[in-house]
DNA sequence: CTAAATGTAAATAATTTTATTACAAGTTTG
DNA sequence: CAAACTTGTAATAAAATTATTTACATTTAG
């Protein structure tokens, strides 16, 4: 497994940060009820998010702030800021081919670039989502519902 | 986490196939020697690319072929062979957001085309690699290595 | 000072993945 | 046919990863 729901928590907690925003009091307590885990979760991924710059908290301090505008708010920004770039990346290699195999012995070596390749790209496709496009999506959706209920 | 290591030992079991193809007896047994995993894991993944139409095995026969030119095998069909398609994808979306919160009703209708869209553009860049590049690959740091040890 | 938030560590629980054991069933070979 | 070997598969155990929970320190606002 490699990309953890984490990812998918971070992109809510910054869409509810901006969507709340003046309407309520947003703490880690509040976005976990919006999420649906576990308050410490979202403080870690919060102070994820607010190593890479992206968001504003302080300890005591009530009230979460977006740092970025969220035009310039990538999911590859997210991606990165969870920790998912540090680590092993998308694929998981085996961990003990026999060396004293041919195959087994070189097949990492000629694998490594290939993997790497297809990591790049992904990475680039994440780059072209902006947090904004999101956000307007989310806001679409409410308000249509919305609409809905009012024509019933 | 999304992608096993299931992907690259099933590569890697292709790329042993093709290797060995006349030189060893290629069982199960030995495929597992050279990946450094437990047999049956390697037979459920033979069961895997047996069932893609990849290689050819049948019970109690011993010799594995394979059936596709590895010219025409991407590691797209590895991944899809493997299951990772059927399941959820690249992405694990947090399964309790809140539906009474505005931001948690609607932040799944707002994601999953975005992800969609990630999702496609990874498995275009999976089908862009052979698994007859690998092997050549493979083969090329094999004979590297020989040549290194005949010059010292 | 008190209340409320974030920041963290540690222990537990839950989930997923991999390993192992065991045996059934099909092939081949002698 | 019998023996040896292989794939096919189920069931259980072990390991690794993830998430939850509890607890408490730290910081800020009122």
């Amino acid at each position: 497994m490699q990309i953890t729901t984490r990812f998918t928590i971070a992109v809510h907690i910054i869409t509810a940060i901006d969507y709340f925003n003046g309407k309520e009091k947003v703490t880690s307590s509040f976005l976990a009820e919006s999420v649906g885990v576990n308050p410490v979760i979202v403080r870690e991924i919060m102070g994820d998010l607010k190593a890479a710059g992206i968001i504003a908290i302080s300890q005591g301090k009530s009230g979460i702030e977006l740092v970025k505008d969220t035009r310039d708010i990538t999911f590859y920004d997210v991606y990165k800021a969870i920790g998912c770039v540090d680590g092993e990346g998308l694929f998981h290699f085996h961990e003990r081919p026999n060396p004293m195999c041919p195959v087994g012995g070189h097949i990492h070596k000629a694998l490594d670039g290939k993997l790497q390749i297809i990591q790049s790209e992904f990475e680039d496709s994440l780059k072209c989502i902006t947090l904004y496009s999101v956000i307007a999506d989310t806001r679409q959706a409410i308000a249509d519902d919305s609409e809905l209920l009012h024509l019933s």
